[in-house]
DNA sequence: AGCCCAATGCAAACCGTTTGCAATGAGCAG
DNA sequence: CTGCTCATTGCAAACGGTTTGCATTGGGCT
C-alpha cells in the first residue's frame, strides 16, 4: 500500500522546475509567490510554520496572506504535509511524488529542535484499534517530545 | 515508575469533597466557579474544552477567563490533563490521585466522537528513540482518528 | 468581625489563521 | 505580440481560541 521511499523521504532532492511542473500539471498558475515558497521548503528538511517560511522569503516576496493560501493549495495538491507539533502552529514539509509523507518528530521542549523519525511502529496497532472500536480509515498523529543533547 | 490504576483510569469516582481537598491541601481557594468546574469534569468520561465547560455550567456561574484559568490550576495542579485532539482546541480531562493520565483516544472525524485507548504501544520505543538521539524525557503525543461505526 | 491577597468579571489585547474586495498578472486565444 | 480573463495577490478587517490588565469581590485566616 505505501512505497516507502528510501530513509530520505522528503522531496529535498526534486528541482524547483520538477516542483512547479506539478503545479502545472494541476493547471495552477506558477506564480513568484509559489515558486519562491517552493524553494525555501526545497532547501528546509524540517517542518516550517507560514511565519517562518514568510520569514525566509527574499523580502517583501509576497504577503502573509499569500503564504497561507499557497500552503493550503500546496497541501490539497499533496504537495506538503501538515505537521501539529504541540503549540499551535501549523508546520509544513514538501513531500515527493507519491510520498505519503508519513512519519513522526522528536521536539526538543527547550529549543524547538526537530529530528525526524523514520519508522512508524503504530501501523499495525491502528488494525487492532479499528477493529476492536468498529472504525474504518483510521489515521494516527504521534510525535515525541524531549530534551536535546545540547540542552541538558 | 507509573502505578497503572486499572482499567477505568478517569477520577470519575472521586467525589467532589476529595477534589476540593485537593485544592486545600494546596492552599488553593475553593471557590464556587472551581467546584462547579470539578463537578462538570467529574461527571464527564472524556475531554472537554473550555468552551464545552462553560456552557455546561450551572448558567451564568462564573466568566469564561475564569474557565480558562481554572483549568490552567488544575493543571499545574496535576488534577487534569490536558489534550490536544487536532483541531487547535484544548480539551481536559480529570485525573485521579498520583494519575499520570497518560492514554490516548480515537477520534470521529466527521462527528468528534471520542473513545478512549487505554493501551500505550509506545513506551518501549521511547527509549530506543531516545538512545539513538542522545535526548533526555522523552514523552509522546499519540492519537488516532477515523470513522467511527455510526458515521459510515 | 475584619483584614488581606487570591480569585473573579469585564473588556481589551493577542496570535495564528481566514476572508472580502479591489487590483494584478499568468496563461491562453487570436 | 497583444489583449482578455479569471486565478492569484495585497491589504485590511474579521475571526476563534486564549491570555491579560485592572478594579472589584470574597475565601480563609487572625
Amino acid at each position: 500500500m505505501k512505497s516507502r521511499k528510501r530513509h530520505h523521504h522528503h522531496a529535498s532532492r526534486a528541482d524547483l522546475p520538477a516542483l512547479t511542473d506539478r503545479l502545472r500539471r494541476k493547471s495552477r498558475k506558477i506564480t513568484g509567490a509559489r515558486q519562491a515558497i517552493l524553494e525555501i521548503l526545497r532547501r528546509h528538511p524540517h517542518p516550517m510554520s507560514n511565519k517562518e517560511i514568510f520569514a525566509a522569503l527574499p523580502k517583501g516576496d509576497c504577503d502573509l496572506a499569500t503564504v497561507y493560501r499557497s500552503l493550503h493549495l500546496l497541501e490539497n495538491m499533496g504537495m506538503v504535509k501538515r505537521f501539529d507539533l504541540g503549540d499551535g502552529v501549523a508546520r509544513f514539509e514538501l513531500l515527493g511524488e507519491g510520498d505519503d509523507g508519513h512519519h513522526h518528530h522528536l521536539v526538543c521542549t527547550r529549543c524547538a529542535a526537530v529530528v525526524e523519525i523514520e519508522e512508524c511502529f503504530t501501523r499495525e496497532f491502528e488494525e487492532q484499534i479499528a477493529a476492536r472500536n468498529g472504525f474504518k480509515a483510521i489515521t494516527h498523529k504521534l510525535e515525541f517530545f524531549g530534551i536535546c543533547p545540547r540542552c541538558q
